[in-house]
Parts: structure tokens; C-alpha cells; sequence
DNA sequence: CCGAAACCTGAGTATTGAGTCATGTTTCAT
DNA sequence: ATGAAACATGACTCAATACTCAGGTTTCGG
């Protein structure tokens, strides 16, 4: 339990059984770990929710540690493409925000245990979990210093600004789609897009 | 191991040896769980570092999550505090906002392990953990509602706001202050305020 | 300086759950 | 059709550690 990613991942399954197994064993992990916690679940119930034998789950993972990493990246696939997805034709950089931050709050309320697996990879395995912010700091980066270019927003330190941009996300997420079922998604984006937009400065002379 | 916050707290020692004793267990406990995280430190560990016996660690805490609880809110005294003074005579929201935001960042450099400790509780002790962000969304917002009244920020939806930009030095802190040691803080606390300030829409007409 | 309350101890108990393995079943290329 | 590789099983082992307790030591008000 030490140290993070060691050794090569274990070999693929070679059959269709073994592929259907081990995604039963994922999405039993996904349920498990995202709704008691990594440390209140146990191999033995991943298993037995997944309607498998405990050995079979060494199988397919070494540790616990390991399935939590492959949920991780499949929390990274699943909302990368989402947010693609959300933002593909919108006319600008400012209007991709809008829509982009949107896209994210519904995928967090309809996520909600990915949303809690990859807060927990934090400690369980950082490589990874900083992997996965780094991963989306770095295109979204690049969209930022696109639309600087195209003039669509004030210059200003990217870097800084991706990082910033992803906590408000991750915050007003936490807040208002994770821990606050009710409340509308809508007007919570639009609150949070025109403070991104205009900032706090009182507008006008 | 299953329930929050349950029963009333253990009763304060009587004596001065009591109170400095539970300090060392405090002291050790923040040092052990904020280095290799709540899972991997054990009562033992906590105890031989503190220089007690393992039964005296029962004498004022009830358990681990019990230690937990009682170090997030050691963060919150000491991080509302060290805010307190660094924007005590800011002559405006917007300087207290950039006083502030550096500040904290110099607070998570300096405090890495504190940092962590309350991260943890997120997953140990949600009620607690919520309560911890709960309470500073509260006073950031009446501050943001004063400043509003004042004129010296645009209006805006006080609430989201407060919690956007406590994602922001959130965020920004784990990604600056925490993962990056070397880094200036000044540089990062400016460009950050600058986005709070202005946000992405570009200047002039 | 006395004694009752407060504090301290650490070996021992009890539980938990990760990971193994010897044996059995299924798949699929030939 | 067949047999070798792949897959599956779950009772068992074994290490880890949270928490207890019976018996000691220290504190401090009167």
C-alpha cells in the first residue's frame, strides 16, 4: 500500500467472458467505493456485488488501489467526453464556458460516485489524481490561449487561469450539484459564468 | 466506524499535565495523519510519537475520527485567524480579496500537513468537513454582500460567488502552493486576483 | 503533607479483511 | 470434437491494528 502505479498493468482478458467479468467487477467497485468509500469497501463485497468469486477479482486487479486507478481514468474518458461533446459548437470561447460549466454540474449530479471515486484517489494514489487535473488543466490551457489569440478574451496567465477556472468547477459542483440535490443547476451555472465573465470590478465608469 | 458526529465529546482534562498531554497527541496526530494520511496512521504510531501510551490516546480522544474532527477545526481557528490579519485593514473588497487570496496561499505552503488533514475529513467525517466549508462560505458571503451595498463590487449572486472563489484558492492552492513548492505565490495570488477582478471578457469597448 | 481524583500504562484481546491456492469449469482455435 | 489455455471459485491463512483493562503513578486543593 505504499508506493503509487507500481508494475505493469495486469495482462487483458483474452475472452469475451473475461471482459464481461471484469466490467461487472468495475461497476460493482464504481457503486461500492462511491457510496461508502474506499476504505469501508471491501474486496469481498466489490465481489460479491458483482456476483463473482473473491479470487476472481485478483484476476483482473492486484489491489484495491488498482481498480480505484482504472476508475479514475474512466471518470477522465467519460467526461472528457462529455464536456467535447457539451461544447463543440459553441461560437466562442466565453459561450464554451457557459456551456462547458453547465455540462459539468449535470454530469456531477448524474455522477455522483465517479465524482467521490476520484476525490478519494487524492490519497490513495496522487500520481493519478494529479494526473487526471493535470490532464484537463493542460487542454483547457490550450483553449484558453486559442481564444487569447482569436481575441476572444483579455490576455492573462493561462496556466493560472485553467487552474482557477477548474476550482470553480470543482467547488460550485461540490456545493451545489453534489451536496445540494435540489436546487437548479441553470441559474447556478449562469451565476458562476457572469462572475468568470465580468469578474467582481464594478462595471461602467 | 460508521456514524458522524456521535456523542457528546470526552470530557476536558482537569489538570495542567492533562491539557499538555492531549496537546503532544494533537501535535503528533496532525504531524502522522497530515504526512501519510488518515488510513496509514495508526493510533501506535500517533501514541510512540507523542511519547504516551497507547491507552491515553483513549483518555481524550473516543477514535481516529474523533483526532479527525477535533484537527479540522484547529485549520479552521488558525486559518480564519491568519485571514482575519492579513486583510484587517484593507481599504476595499477588492484588496481585501487579493490580501486575502495570497495570504491563504502562504497559509497552505506553510501548513501543508493542516492542508491535508482536512482534505481527509471530506471522506472520514462529511459533517464536519461541510460544516468547515459551510462556515467560511457564510462570512466570505456577508463580506461580498457588504462590499455590494457599498459599491465597491458589481452585484452578483452572493452566494455562488463565495463559494467560486473559494474553489479558486482552493484550487489554486493544491496546485501552486502544495504539489509546486518553488513557485512564487505573490506572481500566482496576482494573476488569479486579476481573473476575480476583471474575469475573462476582454477590456476596452 | 495527605488522600482522592486525575492521569498513565502497554500487554493482551478480538475483529477484520486482503490476498492465496488447489481444484474445478468454460472457452475457442484447430 | 478436443484439449490446452483461460477463467472461476471460496474456504483458508495471516498480518495488522483498534480498543480494553487491571493495576500503577502523579497532581493538587485543603
Amino acid at each position: 500500500m505504499s508506493d503509487a502505479s507500481s508494475s505493469p498493468p495486469l495482462p487483458a482478458p483474452k475472452t469475451r467472458r473475461g471482459e464481461r467479468t471484469r466490467q461487472k467487477i468495475l461497476n460493482a467497485a464504481q457503486r461500492e467505493i462511491g457510496s461508502k468509500g474506499f476504505a469501508e469497501a471491501s474486496i469481498s463485497t466489490i465481489t460479491a456485488e458483482a456476483a463473482v468469486g473473491q479470487g476472481t477479482f485478483y484476476l483482473y486487479f492486484r489491489s484495491k488501489e488498482d481498480v480505484l486507478r482504472e476508475l479514475v481514468l474512466r471518470m477522465g474518458r467519460r467526461l472528457r467526453r462529455h464536456l467535447t461533446l457539451a461544447i463543440a459548437d459553441a461560437p466562442n470561447r466565453l459561450e464554451a464556458e457557459r456551456r462547458g460549466l453547465r455540462a459539468f454540474l449535470e454530469f456531477v449530479r448524474a455522477n455522483t460516485d465517479l465524482y467521490r471515486v476520484v476525490a478519494e484517489a487524492q490519497f490513495v494514489d496522487p500520481e493519478v489524481f494529479q494526473r487526471y487535473y493535470q490532464d484537463f488543466a493542460a487542454s483547457y490551457r490550450a483553449g484558453l490561449l486559442a481564444a487569447e489569440a482569436r481575441g476572444e478574451i483579455a490576455p492573462g496567465d493561462a496556466e493560472v487561469r485553467a487552474w482557477a477556472l477548474m476550482g470553480i468547477s470543482d467547488m460550485v459542483g461540490r456545493r451545489f450539484a453534489l451536496w445540494d440535490a435540489n436546487v437548479s443547476l441553470r441559474k447556478i451555472a449562469e451565476a458562476a459564468h457572469a462572475l468568470i465573465v465580468e469578474g467582481l470590478a464594478p462595471r461602467g465608469r
